[in-house]
DNA sequence: ACACAATAGTTGAATGTATCAACTATCAGA
DNA sequence: TCTGATAGTTGATACATTCAACTATTGTGT
């Protein structure tokens, strides 16, 4: 019992990590606001306008794939569904081969719609136009290893 | 009218900051679970957990300071305050140089708290190891670029 | 002083999000 | 065929979020 708790501090201040995920946050957080006006006129909530983008044109998803995208409960996903559905966006087909399986699929208004909203609400912010070509290479290229290196380490929850 | 939409589209694809962007937001998507989890120990929605995060221990700072930090109305930001100063963790105290200002500042208890969710849901995720130290220092500085950039051309919402 | 606008915050109503437990239906394997 | 796992729904509950309307307070211009 030295000196534990300034020593865990001090490794917490050196951990490289850190610095740059703060950031990250920051940088998410400070994005929120123009995010939700653009998602308003389209009257999307967040969750809504996540759940289109999780859907590619002329593609099907069954509902529990979305829940794991989204990292939310099979429920939640039925009561986004419902919602989008009743506004004519996206329908629910059944599986022929698994009847538990309704596959969701965007309608012809669903697939302009959400072109439209992803110009707007998921539209790389201005900012960052701060870095150069060339670093927003580096930039993107430093995202995907991360990203991939949190999907080798995360299985798919849904089965299959 | 030449091709008005194929040239949207390919200059659309071309911007090079959107593969970056669509990179961001996935990572983002990514670490919601293990962020969620965490802060179900600690009893804290998300909001809440960002508006502890934005309390720095031994300081004051306004509701409508949180309000433009969360980027949210203020009547939230009021329904948020009541929900953590029920449990203890935050307190309001009134300003004596302006009777309208309502100052928010930790508790014991909620310093303590703070502390310890900072650790476990804002801590920097296992993902980030795949970076070197140094593309992990080249990843902070263009994100701090990014976060500057925003914030030069957005003022504070608060009058001040 | 006074009227007036702006600011900080609260309230109540309305809608959406999110999770949980319990449930139905279906499939897959011993 | 029994059993367990999976996909999705339903109802209950709590929280988030915004809006309009409101009170209280401060600052400004005349």
């Amino acid at each position: 019992m030295g000196e534990p708790r300034s020593k865990r501090i001090a490794d917490l201040r050196d951990d490289p990590r850190n610095g740059a995920w703060r950031l990250f946050l920051d940088v998410m957080l400070a994005h929120k606001e123009r995010f939700s006006a653009a998602l308003a006129k389209f009257d999307l909530s967040p969750p809504q306008a996540f759940l289109l983008r999780s859907l590619a044109p002329g593609a099907e998803i069954r509902m529990c794939h979305i829940a794991s995208a989204l990292s939310c409960d099979a429920s939640n996903v039925t009561n986004l569904v419902d919602r989008l559905e009743s506004r004519g966006l996206i329908e629910r087909q059944s599986d022929p081969a698994d009847r538990r399986i309704r596959n969701i699929v965007l309608t012809k208004a669903g697939a302009k719609l959400r072109t439209q909203m992803l110009q707007e609400a998921f539209a790389p912010p201005e900012s960052l136009s701060a870095l150069t070509p060339a670093e927003l290479s580096t930039f993107e290229s430093l995202l995907s290893r991360v990203l991939k290196a949190h999907q080798a380490s995360e299985p798919d929850a849904c089965a299959e």
